[in-house]
DNA sequence: GCAAAAGTGTTACGAATACACCCATGA
DNA sequence: TCATGGGTGTATTCGTAACACTTTTGC
């Protein structure tokens, strides 16, 4: 096919994509960041990022630079926003769309994160980031709470079995507020998509919690046959 | 300073900017689409769209090319999402950020409209549109409706003055769903954004209905002082 | 005078909030 | 036995929804 001409001097850029990784420890929300190896910036705190390859779509490249971090596949991942100052990044003009990401904090590779000389840190204590992605970390922490008001979003954030207690914690934690325990437990069983299992989490608390499990079928039955905005989960007055 | 080898061998990318142009002729919620005249899909109905340049910004671009189509500056304009398929441009392998935006429909240059042979079109009777624009319209409409709920846009698609039937007709379009007269009402008094006019509409309805003007200051007065998501206009429930 | 749209209040319901005590267990 | 965290119910408040008649005026 001939090349249209409004296609041809047109500028073409590097794309990035920069992935806000969240965790949560059971106590508090955290990102994984990674100390950046290379020049500029050499040895400050960053995202975990890369650039757009041709054979790849955005979502596939944003998993791909994920996975090459954490080693997992499959994961929560959502398009947050595209940044495009034209001074964002020092060496040359580009432009990079972040995403987040809900990943189990103890469920990834450890090499790789040794390797990428990462770590975890808590939300509201994080250190200086190079460039704009300070203003990705924002960005990505109000749209958390946009989503997890509406979707059950907080069990990727947690291991398979789970106890209220710590999805209470969770919360509490994304919202930055307290919650009284027995109007969120209300609420949270009133949706009707966590499966209470027999089992008691043993060695925390003495006289342990119930372990629960969320049940994706029922999620999906709720959700699916068009239910507007889907179930929802209110948000917590702030 | 040296461009270090991350920054080599990386793929260059254009990226495109399209807009999602609404309006409202105190009837229906409208689209502003042009018709194609270059290859390929020439002659078929398309978003208003254009190319990144070095020199500016994202949202310096979007801005460029609606004012390429209006005529308009300083208009409402957000950023909506990131599209990045493989294939979803067959000249080129692009990417493109939509923006949506929102103007007064009589507010535009109706020559530029001319030169691009471009139409407004009901929102619920779209043509074919080219590529993945029915897409972007689809993402537009919801972060419409989302945005619609919680703070006052709907004021940057009418005019100054606007009579409180016009505004709920217009909710009632983005929402496509009919609102309860004195709710409605209630709702959006209860703001304080509004302005009553001495002035009565005339020609429309025998009676003939005030005019509103909406209030800036006290707009920016409520929302500014950090008052957590601002003032909200609650979703009409769907 | 009548058709057509503008304007106006009250009641009922449901959701969210506030709130305090007992239970089970390990140490 | 006591300290620690887990688990439970109710009354109140507030916001939302439902609902029907009067007013104005051009024709």
């Amino acid at each position: 096919m001939k090349i249209p001409k409004q296609y041809e001097n047109i500028d073409r850029f590097p794309v990035a994509l920069d992935a806000i990784i969240f965790g949560f420890d059971r106590e508090n929300l955290k990102l994984l960041l990674i100390k950046r190896d290379f020049e500029p910036k050499k040895g400050e705190w960053s995202l975990m990022g890369g650039f757009l390859k041709s054979d790849e779509s955005l979502d596939e490249a944003a998993s791909r630079i994920l996975a090459n971090l954490t080693g997992l596949k499959n994961i929560y991942l959502e398009q947050l926003y595209g940044f495009g100052e034209i001074d964002r990044d020092p060496v040359e003009r580009t432009i990079s769309i972040a995403y987040y990401s809900l990943i189990n904090i103890h469920d990834h590779n450890k090499e790789l994160v040794k390797q990428f000389s990462a770590r975890w840190f808590p939300i509201d204590v994080l250190p200086d980031l190079i460039f704009d992605h300070l203003k990705m970390v924002e960005a990505a922490k109000a749209r958390l709470r946009y989503k997890a008001a509406r979707q059950p979003v907080g069990f990727e954030l947690l291991p398979e079995k789970f106890t209220l207690p710590e999805l209470q914690q969770l919360y509490e934690s994304i919202y930055e507020t307290d919650l009284d325990k027995r109007n969120f437990r209300r609420r949270i069983l009133s949706m009707g998509v966590l499966v209470k299992t027999n089992e008691k989490q043993k060695g925390f608390s003495k006289k342990g919690a119930y372990l629960y499990r969320f049940d994706k079928n029922k999620f999906d039955m709720l959700n699916s046959p068009s239910n507007g905005a889907g179930l929802s989960f209110k948000p917590p007055n702030i």
